[in-house]
DNA sequence: TGTGTCACG
DNA sequence: ACGTACGTGACACAA
């Protein structure tokens, strides 16, 4: 019987690593260790060996670098690899480790001076060969494939490294039509702009193709040129005969190299786990070291650990409630839940964590008792997501005393990127373990509620983490001048927002369904006369399909591609309205199907048993200090054109009461006048101009604002928005369809008219790359990383959003005032109004008809004296029976 | 789960 | 020479 054939891989360690670089180029800034040393490479690199050892389970293996600069191709032709770019230094620094890496995974790596990687390994795969072994050789560079022979298969990496093209003889001839061995006759005639070699002047691939295709090889086209015709191409060949052999000699990778080392040196030896933990730990690389096998000695998951070895807690039981401390103290609270939406999710128990003792229970209920109800009122109260609690003991009938502190909300006002819901993760974020809500419950279908011992556990390490994480987080606020933001603003806005989130808004159910039989009528009348223009029944909802019958079947002209196809969006449609009936038609179905689908189905299904939606807003989510809202998302209701009309199904909780709206006018460009401080723009608003008119007149140089006409505020308005955006000339121009030099002209006078909006904006700039961050009114603070990003646009991106987030996080640090003291006013004044819905730069209310008097004088005075700016604030108002009509 | 599309400020 | 306006969430489709 044969022996099984033995196996080695060798890999082309530069040409990898240079691949793997720029596989993850665009994520440099994420893989960098905390001392600032770059590891993307080493991780793709990582992540591609244990790929290809895995599928080849090589017995030898052998990764070759070039040695140096200068090999002996240089020599011959001082230009080679000439006019090459610099290898940046952040990939230089990343070939120690990728080296150190091999050698803890027991694979061999060599250099030989004068010498590059390819011959190496065109010499070892020869070597290799002659030993009767199979040979595998994974590369960047498909010039190896001229080393592909029956037993050496060459691997290229294609798609970053995403992929490799497997190379045998056969895929060469059926890629080239030539066999591995013409690849230098091809490469001699047409030279390699990479490699900087010049082959015959002229010739490109397809010529040499070609002339390999008649005569074989370089040598034997050269002694028979008479063949050839008398043409361009032959004087050329006759001109550069030297440079052709020189170019195919350039190319030839060697299988003669002096290496000092033999197929026996190159035993794959595997991987010497500790040592690769010990590297992945100091590059950080928290992926690679998950996958690598349990070290008996390392420190066990927080899981495990909360379930083997518990913090001491105790059972809370209707009995022995006289056994919590007398004395009042901090608590570490939380009324756990097993879903996100806490309006409905099902409570699965609570702890009190005491400085001695936690004590545990998973009966929700007995948290309604009086005397843990008494003891509760006297203890400070510290949580995660103060909200979530308010809201879930709420539902028990329970209004929880004041928090004193939540460990979400401070995590969130330190850094925004800082917001996950997970009090694991938010924890790790602050260097403590603690398990993961989703390891301990499990997620999607599995999640369910443990047994006894180890939700306890996991109670105990909560109560423990949020004693200490407190004091540093407190700490960290006041390092950051942000205690007050905590204190004043967020703490109490969250009260404020749970009152709201539980109160929710009224759905006119029956009014809603009535749209959406029209809304369907409509649908399928749309789609009848779609299928009929189109010749088919196709899925309209699939862009896809749409995109062929579009493009392909009626022969549109494409517009727009996608990542993935054509592009069918508003945009584009737009465009070729003209072009075809079904166009307006697509257009009209999507707007109805929106409607429908989302503003009728979707609303209608997250009307809770009492006839009303409770949104929940998310204090911690956005970058910028804004709330957003889920489930439903109050803050995206159709405000204009048909879409307007779902708004008339928005009532008010009782008869005889109304829907009051008010609105800040122009906020964030009201912010930016005060922020800049440019005294023209104050004026402007000082004087309560139409600042969009008052633009148009800068911009085009007009005397008065008789001489504005719409089309030229409508610009004004576009590049007001483009300004508060963070401007590029391209983004204006596309916006509002004018040409990038028009746009341009008008940005630069818009800086020339508003000078003091252009220092602001290079300011915020420096501000961000001087200390990493930007901030607003209030010390709300956004981290901007890639500010030093060497990535074009990323940094670009940066830069828009150190301009923008001040401006739209002052905005919404503004209305956050505004809704404490709109609560406060609304109860010092014992109004029956109730603030409802917050939607930006806009509250909404409802309440007795006979209040509304009140409210629009009250509301306004709140909302526009939350701040003293330079310029006065201004807001309107207004009401009627249903959301449509307050407006 | 990612992508395209579209609703809001 | 590059690709490009800020901040969100929900739905449907196609893997």
């Amino acid at each position: 019987m044969m022996a099984t054939m033995k196996k080695l891989l060798l890999i082309d360690g530069n040409s990898v690593a240079f691949r793997s670089f720029y596989a993850l180029y665009n994520q440099l800034d994420r893989f960098t260790t905390k001392d600032g040393l770059h590891t993307n490479a080493v991780f793709v690199f990582n992540n591609l060996l244990d790929i290809i050892v895995a599928k080849e389970q090589p017995d030898a293996a052998l990764v070759a670098f070039d040695a140096g600069k200068t090999t002996f191709r240089t020599k011959q032709f001082d230009d080679y690899k000439g006019g090459r770019a610099k290898t940046p230094s952040e990939l230089l620094e990343q070939l120690p480790l990728i080296k150190r890496l091999l050698d803890d995974h027991g694979i061999t790596h060599y250099e030989l001076p004068d010498w590059e990687a390819d011959d190496i390994i065109g010499t070892m795969a020869k070597a290799g060969e002659e030993a009767g072994w199979t040979v595998t050789v994974v590369t960047g560079d498909r010039d190896l494939t001229q080393l592909t022979t029956a037993a050496v298969t060459v691997q290229v990496t294609v798609k970053g490294v995403g992929e490799l093209e497997t190379y045998t003889p056969a895929h060469v001839q059926e890629k080239l039509g030539i066999t591995p061995a013409q690849i230098v006759d091809l490469k001699g005639l047409m030279g390699d702009t990479s490699d900087n070699y010049p082959g015959v002047t002229k010739v490109g691939e397809k010529t040499a193709l070609k002339l390999l295709e008649q005569f074989g090889t370089m040598e034997n086209l050269y002694a028979n040129l008479d063949e050839l015709k008398p043409s361009k191409m032959k004087e050329h060949l006759i001109e550069d005969r030297d440079q052709a052999f020189m170019s195919k000699d350039l190319a030839t990778i060697r299988q003669d190299a002096p290496v000092t080392i033999g197929l026996s040196d190159l035993a794959y030896r595997g991987p010497d786990i500790p040592a690769l933990r010990d590297l992945y730990t100091e590059l950080e690389m928290r992926q690679a070291l998950a996958k690598l096998p349990a070290d008996p000695a390392a420190a066990p998951t927080a899981a495990a650990v909360e379930a083997s070895a518990p913090a001491h807690f105790v059972e809370l039981t209707a009995a022995n409630l006289e056994t919590l401390p007398a004395k009042p103290g901090q608590v570490s609270f939380e009324l756990e839940m097993l879903d996100d939406n806490y309006h409905v999710s099902p409570l699965i128990g609570f702890f009190l964590g005491t400085a001695d003792v936690t004590y545990v229970s998973a009966d929700a209920e007995l948290l309604t008792n009086p005397t843990l109800q008494t003891w509760l009122a006297q203890q400070t109260l510290v949580v995660f997501d103060a909200k979530r609690n308010q809201v879930a003991a709420h539902r028990l009938g329970l209004e929880l005393p004041p928090i004193d502190f939540d460990v979400l909300l401070a995590s969130y006002l330190l850094n925004p990127d800082q917001n996950s819901n997970d009090f694991g993760q938010i924890a790790q974020d602050h260097d403590y373990q603690l398990a993961f809500d989703a390891d301990v419950y499990g997620k999607g279908a599995k999640r369910a509620v443990p047994e006894q011992p180890a939700l306890f556990a996991h109670f105990a390490a909560k109560a423990q983490a949020l004693a200490t994480l407190t004091p540093h987080l407190i700490a960290d606020l006041k390092d950051q001048n942000q205690f007050d933001l905590f204190t004043d603003m967020e703490l109490p806005l969250a009260q404020v927002l749970a009152r709201m989130e539980m109160q929710g808004i009224t759905l006119d159910q029956a009014r809603l369904r009535d749209m959406g039989k029209q809304f369907s009528q409509t649908i399928k009348v749309l789609e009848e006369k779609i299928y009929g223009e189109a010749g088919v029944k196709f899925n309209l909802n699939s862009p896809k399909q749409l995109g062929e019958i579009l493009f392909e079947k009626l022969n549109l002209p494409v517009i727009k591609k996608t990542k993935t196809g054509y592009s069918t969006s508003v945009e584009v449609l737009d465009q070729l309205r003209g072009g075809h009936p079904i166009v307006q038609d697509i257009l009209d179905y999507r707007a109805v199907a929106k409607l429908n689908s989302t503003y009728v189905t979707g609303l209608l299904k997250a009307v809770l048993p009492d006839g009303k939606i409770h949104t929940r807003y998310l204090q911690t989510l956005t970058q910028t200090g804004r709330l957003s809202s889920v489930d439903p998302n109050m803050q995206n209701i159709p405000a204009r054109d048909e879409g307007k009309q779902i708004r008339r199904a928005f009532v008010p909780s009782q008869p005889g009461w109304q829907i009051f709206s008010s609105d800040y006018s122009q906020i964030e460009l009201r912010v930016l006048a005060h922020i800049s401080g440019d005294e023209n723009m104050q004026e402007a608003f000082r004087e309560d101009r139409d600042i969009h008119a008052n633009t148009a007149m800068k911009i085009f140089n007009l005397d008065s604002p008789d001489q504005v006409t719409p089309d030229m505020r409508r610009q004004a308005k576009a590049t007001n928005f483009g300004i508060v955006y963070g401007i590029s000339d391209f983004g204006l121009a596309k916006n509002i369809g004018i040409s990038r030099k028009q746009a341009k002209a008008f940005i630069d006078s818009y800086f020339e008219q508003y000078p003091k909006v252009h220092d602001y904006m290079d300011k915020m700039v420096q501000v961000a790359r001087d200390q990493g961050y930007v901030e607003t009114l209030f010390h709300r603070r956004r981290y901007l990383n890639q500010i030093h990003s060497r990535n074009f646009n990323l940094r670009q991106f940066a830069e828009r959003t150190a301009m923008n987030t001040p401006i739209q996080g002052s905005a919404a640090d503004i209305i956050k005032v505004a809704m404490i003291n709109m609560q406060q006013m609304l109860e010092a004044e014992h109004l029956q109004s109730r603030m409802l819905l917050q939607v930006h730069d806009e509250l909404i209310f409802e309440g007795p008809e006979a209040e509304m008097a009140t409210l629009a004088k009250l509301v306004p005075k709140v909302m526009d004296s939350a701040v003293k700016l330079a310029i006065p604030l201004k807001v309107e108002s207004s009401y009627g029976p249903d959301w449509f009509q307050a407006k």
